[in-house]
DNA sequence: AAATTGACATACGCCTCGTATGTTATTATC
DNA sequence: GATAATAACATACGAGGCGTATGTCAATTT
């Protein structure tokens, strides 16, 4: 029984997977509605009745990658046993996804230049939540200095961003990917209290 | 004499004038290109004549904020007498600079989203040009640690690029610009050799 | 002075977005 | 269980923007 809510539900996910595909591929401007709804069986009406218009659904679909990025980055993290070091994990976790089309197409590129701010997006960026408390934890462990645990986390996930957008451009990701991580491991031990 | 070459040269600067207005008032594609051509008393016909295309405008507008960045930023920096300082000073000058919606819309929302990585912009980045050398030159004299002064560079102008994000979307943003500017100054300082 | 060049304007077609209006299956009501 | 109402989605329409193809006239050349 709700077939209706079923059915609405499967269709929301059909744009969502289908949206993900043409934005990852030809990017948020370049992606046609009529084209992706119609890979998705469905027309332009259904997109607009589910995402109101074409921000919406860049929208749900960056809520759906972030919040993918933050399980996969927390996981990673969690297989440290300092927590200094689950930090560092996580950091590179991060760097490394980025370097997935659909990732930096959409999260990092499009995402804030039509959404704005991903502290402000709908799904408040998990991945920025997740490191900003970790960073917290570390503060009240003593380990790293007093800082604002939010401009920490802003700065050092847009210190991976830079690093992965890089690493996709550069005509050698392999080489220059031990570069970033090494860099992005020593402004991290900035934070800490005590130099390793 | 040369009458013609001279006129050219006057209405690509009003095109880019022009253009700078409309792309950091409404966005890239917020931007109609017979509004800002009639703004700069022209037509698209000049537009598509000196530019190419709309990508090609952008490029152009990209590469004059982005060289008068440089300069401010090494102006800056020049005053202080320690070159880590003058990193600092720098990096700092480069977060307040993001907070002017030109830079911000244009440069670092805009500006990655439509023409890809920076580092592989015509204009080559001057910022992150700039601030590698500075790194480049502290590595020489012993002060900061032997680091892939590219992969630095990117990270920290990626910092600062969030950290103007964060503050320019934040309701406050004159209470928040010491938080970012202190954890900037403290990621800086993990990349120094012996702890301040 | 006539011819040529080219910088720019004009005109056209295609595509895309958003809205307004239908249509039909599903659910609610009696 | 039949009818009415809802809403999810499809279809149809209009507006605007980009890129190109063609036209035009001033500036340079010969």
């Amino acid at each position: 029984m709700n077939k209706r809510i079923q059915n609405m539900a499967d269709n929301r996910a059909k744009l969502i997977t289908a949206a993900r595909k043409a934005f990852a591929e030809k990017g948020y401007t370049g992606a046609s509605m009529d084209d992706l709804t119609a890979d998705a069986g469905l027309t332009r009406g259904a997109l607009y009745h589910n995402f109101g218009d074409k921000r919406g659904l860049l929208a749900a679909v960056v809520e759906q990658i972030d919040s993918d990025m933050a399980m996969r980055a927390h996981a990673i993290g969690a297989k440290e046993q300092d927590e200094f070091q689950a930090l560092l994990a996580e950091g590179a976790a991060y760097i490394r996804m980025a370097l997935e089309p659909e990732v930096q197409r959409i999260v990092l590129l499009d995402g804030p230049a039509v959404l704005g701010d991903p502290s402000q997006w709908p799904s408040q960026s998990s991945c920025l939540q997740a490191t900003r408390i970790t960073i917290e934890r570390l503060i009240a462990q003593g380990v790293i200095k007093t800082v604002d645990a939010e401009a920490a986390a802003r700065l050092l996930s847009g210190a991976a961003l830079n690093a992965a957008l890089w690493i996709a451009a550069s005509p050698n990701p392999q080489d220059v990917m031990p570069k970033a991580i090494e860099a992005f491991k020593l402004l991290a031990s900035g934070l800490l209290k005590h130099d390793s």
